[in-house]
RNA sequence: GGGCGCAUAGCUCAGUUGGUUAGAGCGCUUCCCUUACAAGGAAGAGGCCGUCGGUUCGAGUCCGUCUGCGCCCACCA
């Protein structure tokens, strides 16, 4: 096909997306094809989304921040491995399956392989099924939602190698995340604790200090009487459904105030539990009435008195998050408890509210409060603390050494922004216990332990039974432990398996192993990994970057990846975090299809790294503007046609190229190459998006115009082919340097008159271009066109209207430039008369007489 | 309470190691259907660079102070 038929009358943005993504596709252009060495490669651990959550705009920048330095380094050469996960392991897919389907995971229902979800989920009563069919509606599930994600991805134009696709919940992931928790067990780096834990009531599951979130709750504080030997000890409390859990009251040892009550005992309320007065420096005596209840367990305060001061453990809080059914063995008088028991914390506080009013113990009126409390950031109700077995990995919180190690780590890792670099140091700094990993939920990857059982039938904890490695991925729930039948399982002197899972990020703290292919594919694990670049937003700073530094500091002795590129957030023009209980999130397909993807590209990548960006959709139109103009231009500029053979002396165009103001033009743009380079190279792919859009739209408004009478030969052949040959140089140049921002519309008219994809082009160098040029030429063409246009502006004519004369005044050097190119001037100004050149001591402008209208 | 970041035109943001008159886009005003583009284009108006102080021949830029906003972390009977 010619050149000119592949050229459309009136070029388009629509369809660019389909047309394109399927040609990519096809022809396999972002496949990683594998080099002889790592220096040839650029790796990148792509954040794998929640399948169970929707892609919002914010999703839709920051990967396309990581797909602009993709595909900046595969057109400098590189391999870049760029795989996609998607993370589908966890409880947010639990939760999203048991909505969507009306079901919940019972696990000593039996399985039923004919099993169909109901037809009408009932979200109030959902249909219990065994956990075998709950994991394969979970992968039915994540199936659908992962075809729409990558559909989005497709349509957005990300670069991705779609043949490594991995997920957390994969078989290849399970084996992983197993492989390397037994590694860490066999080194120490993860032990089995039973320890205070904070408890998510409604998933009735254990929580990592990671997943914590601060919320403001009201409450109230009661002031309650304890029963001295005298007088009434007065504390106050905003728990007392707690009061039967009390093991100790607890004063500063300074505070005056209860001096003489230290070692004595008192009498709590209603129960007539002996309670021991005791000191301790953690009480505040300037908090409440200074004087503290410690029950186990209402606060992280508690535990910690418990600890050091070796109180009872006086459980009254299931963990369904209710009171025990059956009144507790140490309470004196239980007959008050029978109002309390079975009933949740908050029906159990106005319970015994009444209780403590009616016998005289409660002491004035309750004081509204409202306080920050600890939630799980996925949950609804306040946190717990219960005393569970819990699986741990160490990460510093309880080791200096090593939490010394890990912030050397943080510091040998380049981040870009730079001062996020703080945030990993704080997190580590304010670590204050080991990592927790359990979960006691159903789909995840399981403990790959086993317990054995005593004559009696009670599981040694102890002495936990290990697979070897060649038997992952294992479920110690369907397999029994190495050494025993699956008759065993469960009875005296047999096994039991171990029932939790692994927190979702326990296996996406090993994305760069899974996706590198760490125990299938040493070949390519030597060619990726450690891993260059690590994107993703600044939120999960403490989670995901500092969980992939420690695993990989653990296992391989070396950080996971070179560095870390830090996304903002995108927020609504009030610069509120969008989310969707405030109705102000958008629909990531909407906006692509109004506007186009790279438009929304576009739009992105004036998103500087770390920097917050408000969702504008006035922007978003002029991303699409750009594009429109893109094609546009380079249709006129391929339109204008080629250079005639006979006049090329050799295969170099830039023989050709003579006159100054296209040597002017390819001077400039010699340094947007640089400019735009050396941005990249910095991973400001702002910078680099700025300069070059900047040098296009005055190359549109100024250069194009200048010379497009000449590029249509109105001076003649010779002078023509000058123009023409500058112009494909400079139109070969701007669609390698827009296209990782605008990978549609270049390819497009790369198509147009290039072969191959121009994503696989390289990207350009300054020796490209011919360097004769006197780069402030086009600064003095700018002014004088000004001056040309502004005269013809004032007149309220047309742009066509002729000049009668032009008088040009300011420095010598510049009316030299300019004068060197008096013919293109004169066209692009419709000069019909005379060009008077004035030197003066001033900026250049002109004074400009129209010529009278013609009729 | 600790840390980090931000503050420049109505809005969103640039502004390198201090150096003439502080820039861009959007929006606004006026004009132009022009042979690549009206889903365009041209011209124009618009700024005490948050406050106070310091360094300097010279500060949007460097130092200190205060104020406001945002985020992270800690504490919270």
């Amino acid at each position: 096909m010619t050149e000119d038929a592949r050229i459309p009358d009136r070029p388009a943005l629509e369809g660019l997306e389909a047309k394109w993504s399927a040609a990519w596709k096809e022809q396999g252009t972002y496949a990683f094809r594998r080099p002889a060495t790592r220096a040839e490669v650029f790796s990148i651990d792509t954040p794998p989304p929640t399948v169970s959550g929707s892609l919002h705009v914010g999703h839709v920048f920051s990967y396309t921040h990581t797909d602009l330095v993709a595909r900046y380094q595969r057109m400098r050469g590189k391999q870049v491995f760029y795989p996609m996960g998607w993370d589908d392991n966890g409880l947010p897919t639990e939760r999203r399956v048991q909505n969507y389907y009306g079901v919940r995971c019972v696990p000593s229902v039996p399985y039923d392989p004919d099993f169909t979800p109901p037809e009408k989920p009932d979200p109030k009563r959902q249909v219990p099924i065994s956990r075998k069919n709950f994991v394969e509606l979970c992968m039915q599930l994540t199936a659908v939602d992962e075809q729409v994600f990558e559909n989005l991805w497709r349509t957005l134009g990300l670069s991705v190698d779609w043949d490594h696709l991995y997920a957390t919940i994969s078989l290849d992931s399970q084996r992983i995340a197993q492989r390397a928790f037994l590694r860490n067990l066999a080194r120490g780096e993860a032990y089995l604790s039973e320890a205070p834990t904070l408890w998510d009531v409604t998933f009735q599951t254990a929580v990592a200090q990671a997943e914590l979130e601060d919320r403001e709750y009201g409450g109230n504080y009661y002031r309650v009487a304890f029963h001295g030997p005298q007088q009434p000890v007065y504390i106050e409390t905003t728990r007392p459904e707690l009061i039967p859990a009390v093991c100790a009251l607890i004063a500063h040892p300074n505070d005056e105030r209860y001096q003489h009550l230290f070692g004595t005992t008192v009498k709590s309320p209603l129960f007539g539990v002996e309670i021991p007065v005791l000191a301790h420096r953690a009480a505040e005596p300037d908090k409440g009435a200074g004087i503290a209840m410690c029950c186990t367990f209402g606060d992280l305060t508690d535990v910690q008195w418990w600890r050091e001061l070796q109180l009872p453990t006086r459980v009254v809080l299931a963990r369904d998050g209710r009171l025990l059914g059956e009144a507790p063995e140490w309470l004196a008088n239980p007959e008050p408890y029978a109002a309390l028991a079975g009933k949740t914390a908050f029906s159990a506080r106005e319970a015994i509210v009444a209780l403590l009013r009616e016998a005289g113990d409660l002491d004035g009126d309750p004081k509204p409060t409202s306080r920050q409390v600890k939630f799980f950031e996925k949950g609804d109700k306040p946190l717990e603390i219960v005393s569970t077995r819990q699986w741990y990995i160490r990460n510093g919180g309880r080791d200096e050494d090593l939490r010394a190690t890990l912030l050397a780590r943080g510091e040998e890792l380049a981040w870009v922004p730079e001062y996020m670099g703080h945030r990993y140091a704080d997190w580590v700094n304010g670590l204050n216990g080991d990592w927790l990993i359990s979960r006691q939920r159903f789909f995840g990857v399981p403990f790959p332990i086993w317990y054995p059982l005593n004559a009696d039938g009670e599981p040694d904890y102890d002495h936990p039974i290990t697979p070897g490695e060649d038997m992952l991925p294992v479920d110690p729930a369907n397999e029994p432990a190495p050494g025993f039948a699956e008759e065993q399982r469960g009875q005296p002197g047999g096994f039991i398996g171990d029932p939790d899972v692994m927190d979702t990020w326990a296996t996406s703290s090993l994305t760069p192993q899974i996706a590198c292919g760490w125990d299938f594919d040493p070949e390519l694990f030597a060619l990726t990994f450690p891993m260059d670049m690590a994107p993703q937003a600044h939120d999960i700073i403490r989670t995901w970057l500092f969980s992939r530094v420690l695993r990989a500091h653990l296992e391989h002795g070396v950080l996971p990846w070179h560095l870390a590129a830090i996304s903002g957030f995108v927020v609504d023009p009030d610069r509120k975090k969008m989310s969707k209980s405030k109705g102000n999130v958008i629909v990531p397909t909407e906006i692509i299809d109004r506007f186009g993807a790279d438009a929304v590209r576009w739009r992105a990548a004036l998103a500087r790294p770390g920097a917050d960006s408000p969702f504008d959709e006035a922007q978003m139109k002029v991303g699409r503007r750009l594009a429109t103009k893109v094609l546009n231009a380079s249709k006129f500029i391929l339109g204008a046609g080629e250079t005639p053979a006979e006049l090329f002396d050799a295969a170099d165009g830039r023989l050709v190229v003579n006159d100054p103001a296209d040597l002017a033009m390819l001077a400039e743009l010699r340094s947007v190459v640089s400019a735009a380079t050396a941005a990249f190279e910095a991973y400001d792919y702002s910078a680099a998006i700025e300069v070059t859009e900047s040098f296009f739209w005055s190359f549109c408004d100024d250069y194009l115009e200048l010379v497009k009478e000449r590029a249509y030969e109105a001076q003649g052949l010779e002078r023509a082919a000058s123009a023409r040959t500058a112009l494909r140089m400079a139109l070969n140049v701007l669609l390698r340097l827009f296209a990782p921002f605008l990978p549609f519309v270049t390819e497009e008219v790369w198509s147009w008159w290039q072969a191959g994809s121009v994503h696989l082009a390289s990207w350009p160098c300054v020796a490209e271009l011919p360097d004769a040029g006197d780069p402030l030429l086009l600064a003095d063409v700018a002014a004088a066109l000004v001056g040309i246009r502004g005269a013809k502006s004032q007149a309220k004519g047309s742009m066509k209207t002729p000049v009668a004369r032009c008088e040009l005044i300011g420095p010598a050097e510049s009316l030299q430039r300019l004068e060197s190119i008096t013919a293109d001037l004169k066209a692009v100004g419709r000069i019909v008369g005379e060009v008077v050149w004035t030197p003066a001591d001033e900026p250049l402008h002109a004074v400009v007489e129209l010529a009278p209208a013609q009729q």
